[in-house]
DNA sequence: GTTGATTTGAACAAAAATAATCAAAAATAA
DNA sequence: TTATTTTTGATTATTTTTGTTCAAATCAAC
């Protein structure tokens, strides 16, 4: 097998299944990996294929820029909590999202939908970026952990603008002591954010309901709607919506 | 069997198989490899079969679709100029880069460098989010095409900010008519970052050196370095020099 | 950050294929 | 028939391709 009949191959694999690795490539083929490897460089020389560590994709498939998703907790909750968040979003509003991880599980429910997303959360952007939604990004400089941006110019780019609907993810949140954070970045983003929507959705699933960090950055007050996941407690939920929490679950 | 015979016989087993080596056509012909090469040779020359290091295949299946996108043409030329223009950075830096594919390539040079990047380009948020450069990611519309941030806002946050070096691409360059765009986003945000930096590079290979689009934005004199690849006619690089550009390839 | 595992690219060596050379065989011409 | 040209196959040198090894780069997990 020379060359040419490789390079058909490796094309015809990559474009089929997406993406590929060298040792998969080695096998299909009967050849080395380093054979492979100069096959990949040659091919992705003339731009046919994407080159990524240990193996090859699509070049469409490269375009996107890909941002982890990470945290797989309690995926199902943020899901069920998202997709329920999706439900107040109208046609024509403007949103702000944040960086929290229950947030970005609103993508999947609101591409389709003809609004405009501002945000500080990378994965947002990428997950929207082929989507029927206007995008737009705040600035500032960039927190590489949380894939997000914070910083002082974000707030100022976020006063500049207004939203119909802000939805928000807080670290603790307690009757006692409010909206707490693990890190000041997000809490000072979150206040931005609150301060500049008419209405604040706070997504949050149970496991973070009467928890604590060490910092409070906020009266429960900001928060003009609670939603998160059945497994709240019931007692629990008519305490909040007894302190004025319009509760969703 | 002659010339003509075998002739014939090699042309309908590479139509019918596709592919064939040598020894092969050898066996079936007849005849020595060395024989076979020489048919192989004429026909190739005749264009009737396209020839391989072992055999040949067919013409319409060696032919490779280089409808090269935009990113992936002239990947070497690109590399090149990026390394070297990587050389002009400094550890402390501030530096900015626009949105360009050859201002893209910067970034696996300068991952490791203790350096600010400030740009307005996804890609390279993307690429350099695992290093050790510290970011600042311009904010505003995002530009889903061009996977970059573009608008008033991006204007204004570039205007609060300065760099000791902007590195920038153009669609078009020449001595007549100085820089030119495809369009008038890309073309206002170059402007803005070459406003606030104490000096600019132009990356550019040598392609898009004396051509025209159809947006002219800035003279020539916006640029302090131009840098290109080797390529460049010696006649035309010392033209550039007695313009008053510093350039090199 | 630092460590450890993978992946990569460069250098080298081996194998395969090719091109060049030349002599023998075959075809052609005188 | 003999001389000349063409074609063919064998030999050898060169080029191309491939595989192995190893240091450096990169990624991922801590």
């Amino acid at each position: 097998m020379n060359f040419q009949q490789r390079k058909q191959l490796i094309l015809q694999t990559v474009d089929e299944k997406g993406a590929v690795d060298v040792p998969e490539l080695a096998e299909l083929l009967q050849t080395s990996a380093m054979t492979v490897r100069r096959d990949l460089v040659q091919l992705a020389a003339a731009g046919l294929i994407y080159r990524t560590h240990g193996g090859a994709m699509r070049v469409r498939d490269a375009m996107v820029v890909p941002f982890a998703n990470k945290s797989a907790m309690n995926v199902a909750h943020k899901e069920a909590i998202a997709q329920r968040a999706a439900q107040e979003i109208l046609d024509g509003d403007v949103i702000f999202m944040d960086c929290g991880s229950t947030v970005a599980h609103l993508c999947p429910f609101i591409r389709h939908k003809r609004i405009t997303v501002i945000t500080n959360s990378l994965p947002v952007i990428s997950e929207l970026l082929n989507s029927s939604v206007t995008l737009n990004l705040i600035g500032g400089e960039v927190d590489k952990e949380r894939q997000a941006i914070h910083g002082s110019m974000a707030g100022e780019h976020i006063a500049r603008y207004h939203a119909d609907r802000a939805f928000i993810g807080v670290d603790g949140i307690s009757l006692a002591n409010g909206l707490s954070a693990n890190g000041e970045q997000e809490a000072q983003l979150t206040l931005a954010l609150a301060r500049q929507a008419s209405r604040v959705y706070l997504l949050c699933d149970s496991s973070k309901l009467e928890t604590d960090k060490y910092l409070f950055f906020a009266p429960l007050s900001l928060v003009d709607v609670l939603i998160t996941d059945a497994q709240i407690n019931p007692d629990l939920a008519d305490t909040y919506r007894q302190a004025g929490i319009d509760l969703i679950y």
